[in-house]
DNA sequence: GTTAATTGAAAATTGATCTTTTCATCAGAG
DNA sequence: CTCTGATGAAAAGATCAATTTTCAATTAAC
């Protein structure tokens, strides 16, 4: 509820994590800048937004110069696309996380702890939603290829999901159901998004929670 | 499942007859340039993707003078916004004319009726889907604004005829189950759209009524 | 210590649009 | 017929962001 303007991003725990002060080899200093110019661009396309955020102004952000920018064979959509996978990144984690630790029996647990996982990791920190769900939405081609990818991720959990509890539901390999569900979400989190003043997470948890409470039902029957 | 390529848009059945050849007054002359750029811009920006077209390409294509095209007033995106409202229109009323001819009281059918309604009047020419749910979005606030203006519209439609159906379900004012629906629909759509080699449309309809029978039964317990 | 690579800062170049203006032509009003 | 306003075609200008290059300063390597 708090890291409101963290300025990071959560998901890379490890990895870049140079001891010291100053930059090692090349390739470190590479990678750092990539990581600045990634997290400057987190900042940026949620604040200004993307198409609002020229390039000096993210390299600037980024203490990055422009050629070195360029020299790292960067793009503006490329950098969005290096954010988007790390957002999404973060919030399957967090589901995939929640439903390793949920009991594997009590299949009524489960999905509902999932969803409170779900809900979390892209309202946490207003800016996860705005930016997978507004912000990189309609860029290009290679994004909604990316995102689909994502859907696809979620998809698949729902539908495993599902089965776990209703293994004898029609919702097979080809049901579009879980499809259904995912874009069912997304809806619901730019409509808690565009609301003004926000509501609490918790009534988008709630409005996730019921839809799957009736689907559920549904598929019982 | 002809009309591919007709280059007009349905909605505007009747307004701008002119019977003669030639223009008449000035006014008419300028709504008959509006009324080009519109249609081209549907064209265009279905087929080429709006960031790629240029606003002289547009111009050309409605035969149109760029001089014209500003004072005019117009911009891509205004222009964009009328082609929006114009698809959605043709989608509503196809929505809301299923329902008036559907039996008023056997709720069963109505729901049906109108789900192919809505099917039909985005697949019957892919472009509709194509602008609807690809082309138009992430362009703007303003945009944004009016897709969830359209949204809303489709919302009501549905937690209306719910009620009709279920008049002791829970899915009050409040409830944001219609909402969901809607986004539900639409990925359900854009998964459609994006599904290679391109499904029947009635492969669509189908997942669209059986995400309705689910939701439906579930809500009847 | 000298040389080569790296770097930051900023300027210069390029490319693509958007937007305005020009000019010659044409149609209709008086 | 003449004048005003409208029109098409094209040029010119303005803007903006992307990309490359320069230059001076710093660092690392030998």
């Amino acid at each position: 509820m708090t890291a409101k303007k963290s300025g990071r991003l959560d998901l890379p725990p490890g990895d870049l994590g140079r001891a010291d002060g100053r930059p090692a080899t090349k390739e470190a200093r590479d990678r750092e800048r990539v990581e600045r110019l990634t997290v400057a661009a987190f900042d940026l396309f949620t604040q200004r937004g993307y198409h609002n955020t020229p390039i000096d102004v993210l390299c600037t952000a980024a203490n990055v110069s422009t050629r070195d920018f360029y020299k790292l064979g960067k793009t503006r959509e490329k950098l969005m696309a290096l954010v988007y996978r790390r957002v999404t990144r973060y919030a399957e984690l967090c589901v995939l996380r929640a439903l390793a630790d949920a009991p594997e029996n009590d299949s009524t647990q489960r999905i509902p702890l999932a969803i409170e996982a779900w809900v979390h990791a892209y309202t946490h920190d207003e800016r996860y939603a705005r930016l997978a769900y507004l912000e990189s939405v309609g860029i290009s081609d290679e994004l909604e290829a990316l995102r689909t990818e994502a859907h696809e991720v979620f998809s698949k959990v729902i539908r495993d999901e599902i089965l776990r509890l209703l293994p004898d539901s029609d919702v097979t390999l080809e049901s579009k159901l879980p499809v259904a569900l995912v874009g069912a979400c997304n809806e619901l989190t730019r409509d808690w998004l565009a609301t003004k003043p926000r509501p609490p997470a918790k009534a988008l948890e709630d409005a996730v929670k019921n839809l799957y409470d009736v689907v559920l039902h549904g598929l019982r029957a």
